[in-house]
DNA sequence: TTGTAAGCGTTATCAG
DNA sequence: CTGATAACGCTTACAA
């Protein structure tokens, strides 16, 4: 009774004249079966070329060893560093990461959620905590544990591994401010739909309010996400008629965009205009200027997450949230006014 | 008989007082189902929450509408532009993409070409055609189809759409040399594990030799991936005696870690020497100065591959290879010598 | 240590 | 148009 196509547990038992449990086993339990019985399930295995259906086991299992990974996006490297150290970190333990991207949209992701439960990952690892609560009581009915991370917000009761994106922002605003900048504008990815950006947002007004400077001030420019919005913006601020001596930017790429309009008008960074960005990816330091920056503890982060979801799976730890630094690095575009 | 944890086809078909085979053509040919037949279960599936199995469904279905790609890296963008594309034209045609990454790791590789193969993805997209023919063997034997992108091998006879590596860094080299350079150096990729690394040599080599130069004279730095390392070979290709006055890099994120290694040595770009990239990902167009560099169709690439599959797989058309073209990008980092 | 057999949640064939 | 029912390939008590 050979099988015309792919081969199946039955084909290997019935090629080492076991049953179907032993191969099993010898797959999953290997020192559950007597060494001399594993040589020959393990031979068959590999004259016939067999590798497990994956969907069969997880109905079978209940568990896929897999973790979803949704992330806004994949352009950019903005999540790269981190969802890399990740996914080292889960295949230490034995997990696999999937990843799914949503291109920023509340929707996108609903879809990816559900579609990565579909598939039966064991746990999903998401970034920021603002979504529709209907969301996340799908996922607790499911049971599917969550965890959040690339922010950190310490009221909320979700499971996190992240920094305070507010706090980082603020304390860069009060450097900042310090060095004598008074008329500050912001290049800002969509604070409606984005909570580290609003959160962003919101450290720069509160520098300002302690500083004693009035928020409304503040240049607002909110844009989509990538270079060359973050240019336009740049340059929208530039035709203003009292022109920013600092522009903050929620993210390096939105800055580096920045950089580049700045050069396309003939203004020097940081003599005419200071800019700042907020991630430390790599492009931070390849910009030129070399961007001043937030950086994020990516790889850390990336790590501890892992770490934490495996731990939680595999023995039952619960996930406790954890707070990483963030620090500001300064590089060439940002002087003192 | 209501099960405890997440509801299935079963919970739903008892909740609309209907047959499994009902609520399952509900769901996969709604047409082929009453109106109110279809309402009742539509209602059920609401109230319930239900969302089908993935695993059971692929095993039932025996296809998942799921296709697979496996790039060599899933930082520095490389591969984001392309495969943003590639996703998107699947999602129109209702498959669902799953993206894993290698780091340039013939042997990861496999191991994710089984594991994708092992849940059930339709096919795979993969970048080049330099792999173990082993691994095509297990593919074939399996009968996943596979479309092979980022690479145009014309003599091959397996299905890809992509460009032709070679021929576009040779006419970059030929235009280089034209302008009168004649000290050239390569900053390459492993050309070992890479034969889009190694093709992009080949291209620079016979240029070479149409124009009557020795190719043993090329300066050739074989190195990792990465902007450091892109920056310590041009560093180390500067320290030489006898100074190449242009630099080929085998892709853009090398050429932008020798701009910075260029830099640092306090050398101008293009008038001390000149640095050409390939590729042009967003990072050519941002790094300073703007970097001259060979054109890849990412976007079309990605979409055509993934209306390719999509048709196959749908239609059973065969997949026709396709030769995309590439095209020079004259920025600010090539001057005559 | 190994085998038997009952699921796991769908799809799909075949009658009705 | 709808309902039984047999797969699909694997895991896991439970027995031997």
């Amino acid at each position: 009774m050979t099988s015309q196509s792919t081969p199946t547990l039955q084909d290997v038992a019935d090629a080492a004249n076991v049953s179907t449990a032993t191969v099993s086993r010898c797959l999953n339990f290997p020192d559950k079966v007597a060494p001399e019985t594993r040589q020959k399930v393990q031979d068959a295995i590999a004259v016939l070329g067999y590798s497990p259906n994956f969907g069969a086991r997880a109905m079978a299992a209940r568990r896929t060893n897999t973790i979803g990974a949704i992330i806004p996006t994949m352009e950019n490297a903005i999540f790269a560093r981190g969802l890399e150290a990740f996914q080292k970190e889960l295949r230490k333990h034995g997990f696999t990461m999937l990843v799914a991207s949503t291109g920023y949209q509340p929707k996108v992701e609903e879809e990816q959620i559900r579609s990565l439960v579909a598939r039966g990952a064991d746990a999903l690892l998401l970034i920021g905590y603002q979504r529709d609560p209907e969301v996340y009581r799908f996922l607790e009915a499911q049971g599917v544990p969550v965890l959040l991370t690339w922010a950190f917000d310490p009221v909320s009761a979700r499971p996190s591994i992240g920094f305070d994106n507010k706090a980082a922002m603020q304390e860069m605003a009060g450097k900042v401010i310090a060095m004598g900048h008074r008329k500050l504008a912001l290049i800002s990815a969509d604070t409606g739909l984005n909570d580290r950006a609003a959160a962003r947002y919101d450290g720069v007004l509160r520098a300002m309010s302690i500083a004693g400077l009035d928020p409304a001030q503040l240049y607002f420019e909110e844009t989509a996400y990538g270079i060359e919005e973050g240019a336009a913006a740049f340059d929208r601020l530039m035709a203003l008629p009292d022109r920013p001596t600092a522009v903050f930017c929620g993210n390096d790429v939105l800055a580096v965009g920045a950089l580049r309009q700045a050069r396309a008008l003939g203004l020097c960074v940081p003599q005419d205009v200071s800019v700042i960005g907020f991630d430390d990816i790599e492009l931070a330091q390849v910009a030129y200027p070399a961007l001043t920056t937030v950086h994020v503890p990516h790889h850390e982060m990336g790590r501890r997450a892992g770490q934490a979801l495996a731990r939680h799976l595999r023995d039952g730890e619960p996930m406790v949230p954890m707070q990483l630094r963030t620090r500001i690095i300064l590089r060439d575009t940002l002087i003192p006014v």
